[in-house]
DNA sequence: GCACCTCGAGTTCA
DNA sequence: CTCGAGGTGC
């Protein structure tokens, strides 16, 4: 092969990489084989090596293995990479709008033409393209002048060494960053390897693209979305959107979920949209930018000081807060769990102020190294439940102090325990204080007797005060004992009785759940009932007769045997039946219709019918309504912002019902839901 | 004895 | 929602 021959092969080579690398990202287009894809790279190699000559800048054999830096060169931008304005609320977004028609005035009543773009959560870097050829990448820096990066963003895939349009200067403008499972995996390994880890993606990806060995940057998929020109020669899109169909058409990738929107509410309503919907995506974006769509309105608008007046940058309230750990107080639960709670200067987190957080155990505090005064990273994992990241090691001071799980139980002091092959540490007295309020709190909740009006306080007050030293007492309280506690008038005493004498009759298994016995929860509970059929039948089984009931072992029927054994449990059923608390008979329903021994998992915020409902109607149906998605599972019905559970279902090929198709379904055997 | 499926229990805030 | 642990079937 001549060298003539070899430059056109290469060229043809370089080419199907670049389109290999673009396909790669695309959503919906052809799988692209790595094998394919490393032959090509291979065969380049090859041709280089014989032919030094032909090495190009736009090769993509120039991506990785340039030498270290000993530092950063600084880049002067050709235009100034601007800062946009930024809007924290829908007010700002109606302010910004009433300016931008202000300025535009000559023409108040035609509609202004709005682009929405994700704003990706990453690192804004300017590449300069020369005849075509990528020839420098920098920074944003402060606007003016950036860092030289080039050999980092050569590693990026993503980024077109060479693009076909032949003037001779283009910058494009765009955002570095790094996909969720990209940053695990490098966490992971970082984390394997004793180093420090990335606090979150954006951090990950700046500290790989300021990485002074591009080889280190290489190992790390690092992504790109374009979305704006800097210096252009005079290539002027005349609006956003084709701009963005441009930089597409060059092979960069731009991000999908851009939208022209026609006014301020439409755009106020997509953004709305994307602040839940952005759960739903594999990288972070932390708002949205909104910019005037065409370019002859842009220009008119100009800009000001150092940002354009035509966008805007709205910001959603961040998911992840720093703050600092106040104290660790260990709490104890109902079956005697000592927990540890992190008490937090109260930090804002998407829009929530949370100061408490859970750390569950010894071992996840030691693993976290977590210590007293330690500033820390929080977020609220699946959108309620606050959790602490990680420790910003970087910021001790020397004053932190390790925690200690306490060797007493905090409340009342009997050594804790710890069985061996548990992870967590409890207090064994049955009459701890702290165990008798959260046992009472449980009996009154939701999903066991239901008495409506006991909450923590009036717990607090009825076990302080001595009324009540188990649920049954609560049966013979009468209005004035309560109305003479703190915060408690006539009325809400007659209520909270009126509440306690209704909830005589829940059925059996409620009652049973609300005991609060060991591995007894609301399913086996149910079980129990249907099997036993009165509360006499389950007192006076054996720990073999309870133990054979299908889904129940020895672990569970151990429990529950010495449970009904101890004298403060026949005291307070003896208080119980002297208050004529009955408990009716429950019998395994009738199996009906589709229904029958199907497995329903109910998943997300359900809109039409509340979640209890709709498992007690499945129940009834003859079919189980159960908490986890596997492939014994029928039907995953899935409300709104539905996670992982949906994603499983996804996985495993069960079928997905909307809440209408689930009415539907019910409407079918006559059992219309509300 | 092991793998897999479920359930129980604890947790936060408006 | 997540983790840990009990129950069951192979």
């Amino acid at each position: 092969m001549d060298r003539a021959a070899a430059s056109e092969r290469a060229a043809v080579l370089r080419d199907e990489i670049q389109h290999h690398n673009y396909l790669y990202y695309v959503q919906d287009a052809p799988a692209v084989s790595d094998a394919e894809y490393d032959a090509l790279m291979r065969e380049l190699v090859a041709l280089e090596a014989s032919f030094p000559e032909i090495v190009s800048a736009d090769s993509p054999t120039q991506r990785v293995g340039a030498a270290p830096l000993s530092a950063f060169v600084p880049h002067l931008h050709q235009v100034p990479m601007l800062s946009l304005g930024n809007a924290f609320s829908e007010e700002d977004l109606r302010a910004f709008d009433a300016r931008v028609r202000r300025l535009l005035k000559d023409d108040l009543s035609a509609p202004i033409d709005y682009v929405a773009e994700l704003k990706i959560d990453g690192l804004a870097v300017s590449l300069t393209y020369e005849r075509g050829v990528l020839v420098t990448a920098s920074t944003r820096g402060d606007g003016v002048t950036g860092e030289d990066v080039t050999a980092n963003i050569r590693t990026i895939r993503t980024i077109p060494l060479r693009i076909p349009e032949d003037r001779p200067l283009i910058e494009v403008r765009g955002e570095v960053f790094l996909d969720h499972r990209e940053f695990r995996r490098i966490n992971t390994e970082r984390e394997a390897a004793g180093q420090p880890t990335f606090a979150n993606p954006r951090n990950a990806a700046a500290g790989s693209i300021r990485q002074l060995d591009s080889r280190i940057t290489a190992t790390r998929s690092l992504d790109f979305f374009a979305y704006a020109l800097g210096e252009s020669s005079g290539f002027t899109p005349d609006s956003q959107a084709a701009l963005l169909e441009t930089l597409a058409h060059w092979r960069f990738q731009t991000n999908p979920h851009w939208k022209r929107l026609g006014d301020i509410d439409s755009v106020i309503e997509t953004i709305r949209e994307w602040s839940v919907r952005r759960e739903s995506l594999s990288y972070d974006i932390d708002g949205m930018v909104v910019k005037v769509n065409t370019l002859d309105r842009q220009q008119q608008l100009g800009a000001v000081s150092r940002s354009p007046r035509w966008a805007i940058a709205y910001k959603f309230a961040p998911t992840q807060g720093q703050t600092r750990i106040l104290e660790i107080v260990a709490q104890v639960g109902r079956t005697g769990a000592i927990t540890p709670v992190a008490i937090m200067e109260p930090v804002e987190v998407a829009g929530v102020r949370v100061s408490h957080a859970t750390l569950h155990n010894q071992d996840e505090i030691d693993r976290k190294g977590v210590r007293v005064g330690d500033a820390v990273i929080i977020q609220r994992a699946g959108d309620v439940i606050p959790e602490v990241v990680r420790v910003l090691t970087e910021l001790r001071t020397g004053q932190e102090t390790p925690y200690r799980m306490p060797a007493a139980c905090p409340v009342c002091g009997t050594p804790a325990v710890k069985p061996g092959d548990e992870a967590v540490l409890r207090c064994p007295n049955d009459l701890c204080p702290a165990r008798v309020k959260e046992r009472l709190r449980h009996f009154c909740s939701r999903g066991a007797m239901d008495i409506e009006g006991i909450g923590p306080a009036l717990v607090e007050q009825l076990i302080e005060q001595d009324l009540v030293r188990d649920p049954g007492d609560l049966y013979s309280l009468i209005p004035d004992q309560i109305a003479a506690l703190e915060r408690m008038g006539d009325k809400s005493a007659v209520n909270v009785v009126s509440a306690i004498k209704s909830s005589k009759n829940r059925p059996l298994s409620r009652l049973l759940f609300g005991l609060g016995i060991r591995h007894v929860g609301e399913h086996v509970a149910l079980l129990l009932a249907r099997h036993f059929r009165t509360l006499e039948g389950i007192v006076h089984a054996t720990e073999d007769e309870i133990g054979a009931v299908p889904g129940v072992g020895m672990v569970i029927a151990r429990s529950v045997a010495t449970f009904f054994e101890m004298s403060e449990t026949r005291d307070l059923l003896e208080k119980l039946d002297r208050a004529e608390v009955s408990t009716p008979t429950e019998t395994a329903p009738v199996p009906l219709g589709e229904f029958g021994g199907k497995v329903f998992v109910f998943t997300g915020s359900l809109q039409k019918f509340s979640r209890e409902q709709a498992q007690t109607s499945v129940q009834e149906l003859g079919g189980t309504a159960s908490s986890s998605v596997s492939k014994n599972t029928s039907y995953v019905v899935a409300g709104e912002k539905a996670g992982s559970k949906l994603a499983k279902a996804a996985q495993l090929g069960v079928t997905v019902l909307s809440e209408d198709q689930f009415l539907a379904m019910l409407a079918n055997v006559g059992n219309p839901l509300s």
